[in-house]
DNA sequence: CCTAGTTTTTTGCTTCGTCAAGCAAATAGT
DNA sequence: ACTATTTGCTTGACGAAGCAAAAAACTAGG
């Protein structure tokens, strides 16, 4: 049993066809892989680790609410929840935005820095492991460049 | 602010780095824009379009529910309710598996096969936009085969 | 300056998917 | 044949995250 070639769509040749496949299980398997590796040593989600890294690569370790969630693709009503969540547990801290009173910021706190920098060897042999080790002599350039346009879209 | 390189674990090269951003960028993009292109254009999750097309590309459209979720990469419990729903609308029916009393057979039925040739043309047009449109003149059989690399451990 | 519309964040509700526990059938050991 | 273990699937309880609507604060036009 299989699904035929629809009329007025042109069909993927064979190499995109099997881009395609790779990229579906690409997708499907290795967040849940890195998510694991990172659950596993370090009791961290993947979605907590990215708010760390992200604020700890702002200005001053400081984001608004909104500007986060872009960052980390999340919602904003998501955003809400799990800063919230890093906030009770002390790696973060809300404070009200001075020029603007609806707006909150999120400040990666001292806690919340040693604790991304306790996380990060974990994630980085996680994709050492994961990834790296499977690349053989590929061109990395060529790679990250085909990644980024695919991504950078979207 | 950022976080330093930690102790005794080897860092990553400049285009190491950049191929993990863009990985990761593309875990977290992809996946979401596909989707979200099925179900804006067809009312279809992709976990249900997996499992149709896994469905329709087996021996007879026909799996038992354990190999099913294997395919789709999800646990046995989701399989179950995510079967259970399709096949509430009809797509696919579960009957007994003949040599195995406790066993079950996902089977597509032709109303699900028909959903399925009516949602693959926006697939596949999605991700010719989404993917295909952005990679230039990449060589495709390396880039499947280092893709293929990482998701076929993990 | 006040009223109408916009933006920023939070809250309510729903959906999806996981884990843990359970039931039923099959298989192995005695 | 009878008990013990394993296997296949379902169910219950729960967490994560999304959307839609509410709430609060800003901005502009009259």
């Amino acid at each position: 049993m299989s699904a035929t070639t629809p009329a007025g769509v042109l069909p993927l040749s064979a190499e995109e066809e099997a881009v395609m496949r790779a990229l579906g299980r690409l997708m499907l398997v290795l967040p849940r892989a890195l998510n694991h590796d990172l659950e596993q040593g370090q009791r961290m989600t993947a979605s907590e680790y990215s708010v760390l890294r992200n604020l700890s690569e702002s200005e001053h370790g400081l984001m608004r609410m909104s500007e986060l969630a872009q960052a980390c693709d999340m919602s904003l009503s998501g955003m809400t929840r799990l800063a919230a969540k890093l906030e009770s547990h002390g790696y973060v801290q809300r404070i009200k935005c001075e020029d603007d009173a609806r707006g909150w910021n999120a400040v990666l706190t001292e806690k919340g820095l040693a604790r991304l920098r306790e996380a990060w060897p974990t994630h980085l042999a996680s994709v050492r492991r994961r990834i790296f080790d499977h690349l053989g002599d590929l061109d990395l350039q060529s790679l990250a460049k085909a990644l980024n346009a695919i991504a950078g879209e979207a």
